[in-house]
RNA sequence: CGGAACGUGGCUCAGCUUGGUAGAGCGCUUGGUUCGGGACCAAGAGGUCGCAGGUUCAAAUCCUGUCGUUCCGACCA
């Protein structure tokens, strides 16, 4: 690299490579390591902290709109899945199974879990008994494993952590509103915890989880232009009420079937917000999910460190009684530009340079990760500038990602303009949809893409299908996703 | 699951074509000098060459198998 010079050996620059600047940079900022198993990872401490830092909030959020969490086995015997024809489909190439234990061969196989509807329905239908007994709003924190052909660190592994919601109620129009609300719960995390603009909408029949009514999505864009699905929510009818028997007494003393729902975000999220906002020089992470949200680095050379330190300590501690994640590295065997740029790969949204020159001027220096601008701030105003620039960074990290998603989306109208578009700059494509399966498929054979989510935002109605040209039923979002 | 490539100290890689018992840079340890954008000197530690077989007097190197990773495709709730 020239005048843009290479930031951090070992990691490719986005223009470059971008998928081998993923991995290079998840490794380099050891948030995981490969295992020896295929396609299973291990979640360093700064990746696992993120992790809990996402865990947390939605904890709260899920606690604050009514949820408890409980726990189901890893194991699910086969016979369950066989309950839910569509479920059983959709999940049945992706299972393993444990068919020997004990040195002894089982009598009935049992499934690793990919999802706990089943298991979770088959204990609803003991605990639901009468109305009174509903809602029940459950969620479980999990890990889960589905067998994927092809994996991808955070985005896509074998083995991966996530929450599941399960709730089953009285009516549709009950089950219909948590749905949405869960789905609405989904977004604001996305977009005010991590900075990351969505698209919030249906799925197409095609698309939908194995065994819903509808499913709804959040989808968001990644720097290349690709798609993630970054959370679920789906109303599933009386589907598995049925399968499972989860019935209750109505008030009129009517056995009915309870309609349920399920939500879910993962791990993937991780994978998200690294593509969301990384940049050449490595990660850039969201404030409020930072294992470091501020990195205090002491400059100066020997003969000035001995007043230099103590007083960035007393900085480091006022900042960390404020309930800020600060560090301070005050290791005089790297210099200060070599943790410069470390900080910059780990991506701490702050750095904070205090030298001599700092110290008799009162004041130290604050630099935007994300913007690189340097802010000198008075020592007795610290904790506030420093909580202040935190969420500027959060508001710029947004803006950008926003900004991002704006520039590479577009309203089209013909296969061509769509295929031309994808080729020369990826991104996401609006497009009419007839409401056929065939359409759907064809747009994916002849430009790679696949419907995201039919979005209740723009409020844009094509009125034509992309494809075939007759009415468009849907508008629908397409884009290659990861 | 098909096609291709890769696997050598913690990291990035050389060595393999033409077999002779392992190297560099970075990192690490110790001591010293340095310190506002990846500093320097000196001395050191660290590798059954992914794993298992085979060929050979001799294998990182050749052959077979296997595991893992990456890219392309198929699949993907």
């Amino acid at each position: 690299m020239s005048k843009e010079k290479q930031f951090v050996k070992e990691i490719t620059p986005q223009a470059e490579d971008f998928s081998r600047w993923y991995l290079d940079t998840i490794s380099k900022a050891e948030l995981m390591s490969y295992s020896p198993v295929r396609g299973c990872v291990v979640l360093r401490p700064d990746g696992y902290e993120i992790w809990e830092h996402i865990q947390r909030e939605l904890d709260r959020k899920f606690k604050e709109t009514g949820h408890r969490n409980a726990y189901f086995p890893l194991f699910i015997p086969e016979s369950f899945f066989q309950k839910e024809k569509e479920h059983v489909e959709g999940f049945n190439p992706e299972l393993p199974w444990v068919t020997e234990a004990g040195g002894e061969k089982l009598e009935e196989r049992l499934a690793i879990r990919p999802t706990s509807e089943t298991m979770i329905g088959h204990m609803y239908s003991n605990w639901i008994n009468s109305y009174r007994d509903l809602p029940v709003l459950i969620n479980q924190w999990a890990n889960v494993v589905r067998w994927e052909k092809r994996t991808l660190p955070f985005l896509r592994t074998t083995e991966f952590l996530w929450q599941e919601g399960h709730t089953a109620h009285e009516d549709e129009k009950d089950a219909r509103e948590e749905t949405m609300r869960m789905l609405e719960v989904y977004r604001e995390f996305a977009e005010n915890f991590l900075a990351i603009p969505v698209i919030v909408g249906q799925k197409t029949p095609s698309e939908k989880f194995a065994g819903a009514v509808d499913t709804y999505s959040i989808e968001a864009m990644m720097k290349d232009g690709k798609a993630v699905q970054a959370g679920t929510s789906h109303y599933l009818g009386t589907n598995f009420a049925q399968a499972f028997d989860i019935k209750y007494l109505d008030r009129s003393n009517e056995q009915q079937y309870v309609h349920t729902t399920s939500w879910g975000v993962s791990t993937r999220l991780i994978g998200a917000l690294i593509m969301v906002h990384g940049d050449d020089r490595g990660l850039v992470l969201p404030p409020k999910v930072a294992p470091t949200q501020a990195v205090v680095i002491p400059i100066g050379p020997p003969k000035t460190r001995d007043q230099v330190v103590p007083r960035a300590e007393e900085m480091f501690y006022e900042l960390k009684r404020a309930g800020i994640r600060v560090k301070l590295d005050d290791n005089p065997d790297q210099s200060p530009g070599w943790k410069f740029n470390e900080y910059e790969m780990r991506g701490v949204p702050i750095r904070i340079e205090f030298g001599p020159r700092d110290m008799e001027n009162g004041q130290a220096v604050l630099v935007s990760r994300v913007t690189g601008e340097k802010r000198p701030v008075k020592l007795d105003a610290i904790v506030d500038e420093v909580q202040k620039l935190l969420e500027e960074v959060h508001q710029a990290m947004y803006d950008n990602a926003k900004a991002l998603m704006e520039s590479n989306f577009k309203s089209l109208d013909t296969l061509d303009e769509m295929r031309s578009f994808l080729e020369a700059q990826r991104g996401f494509v609006l497009a009419g949809w007839c409401g056929s399966d065939v359409c759907e498929r064809q747009v994916k054979e002849e430009t790679g893409a696949t419907s995201r989510n039919m979005p209740f935002e723009p409020k844009e109605h094509k009125s034509a299908c992309i494809v075939c040209g007759s009415k468009a039923e849907h508008t629908v979002v397409y884009g290659k996703s990861y």
